[in-house]
DNA sequence: GTAACTGCAAAATGTTTGCAACGAT
DNA sequence: ATCGTTGCAAACATTTTGCAGTTAC
């Protein structure tokens, strides 16, 4: 199934509302590709003379992160940046304390020592996420 | 040399001056010996009848982070949660996203695993924190 | 028709900052 | 004596919330 249909089940599910700001919003997030942060989402739809409120972004954001389709990341900064991670492997941030650049990486066998880690003390595992914060080859 | 001594020679490279609310503030972290946030430090101050303002506490805090004795971790609350890290082996976290305990683990092979991952990438990294969300033993 | 949603403005939260008095060097 | 530090209150930035009108079901 693809993420506009995940989303109407999780909407369902929870008896919340297919509504028009919801569903150009899922849609605009998947054209982004990239990391991203409320402001930029407002710009966006400002531009396009379909402004959205804030308040909704984050009502929104917050339910797009529950069912799943969005991940979101504490890169330190004082806005909290998102991503859409719906058929998108997992993986890990690297992240330029100079230039702000993110890279990302994905490692099976660091994946199986976390699984691993959580086994040994009973912990049931959600989400993860593993962050390296240092400077990019660039900026030396 | 301990972390007072590495705490003084931060303060006299970077021309700061070796206050009392400075060293009372290190001595009560070291004290602590959790993770802590700038509302419980104030708290015991206030509660020892010394308080320190909180102005001081986020100043006091970011040369303490600056100098490489204490971590700032963001567990995605609101506050920032600090931990002291002097002397301390690094360590991952796993939170437990209904009581809140968090879970420290080290494993060394998953260091190298990070470390293998920077020098493919000419990424040259300060600080890494792997952060693990789920659910405890004890909340299942 | 009912209950959820939206936008707005206000509130809440966590952190930073300007300033005047104070204290370390 | 100089210049960094402190506490306070105000400013700031981000996120959340109460409410009145709107819309999905």
């Amino acid at each position: 199934m693809d993420a506009t249909g995940k989303f109407r089940d999780y909407l369902k599910r929870k008896q919340l509302r297919d509504t028009a700001e919801r569903r150009s919003i899922l849609l605009e997030i998947k054209a982004l590709r990239t990391h991203f942060t409320i402001d930029d989402l407002q710009d966006r739809f400002r531009r396009k003379r379909r402004p959205v409120s804030r308040a909704t972004l984050y009502r929104t954001l917050g339910h797009l992160v529950e069912s799943g389709l969005v991940r979101k990341l504490d890169l330190g900064q004082r806005e909290a940046v998102y991503e859409f991670t719906f058929d998108h492997e997992h993986h890990e941030h690297m992240i330029c304390l100079n230039c702000g650049k993110v890279i990302e990486f994905a490692d099976p066998e660091m994946e199986r020592l976390q699984e691993q880690a959580c086994r040994a003390r009973r912990f049931r595992p959600v989400r993860h996420f593993l962050q390296i914060l240092g400077y990019c080859r660039s900026c030396k």
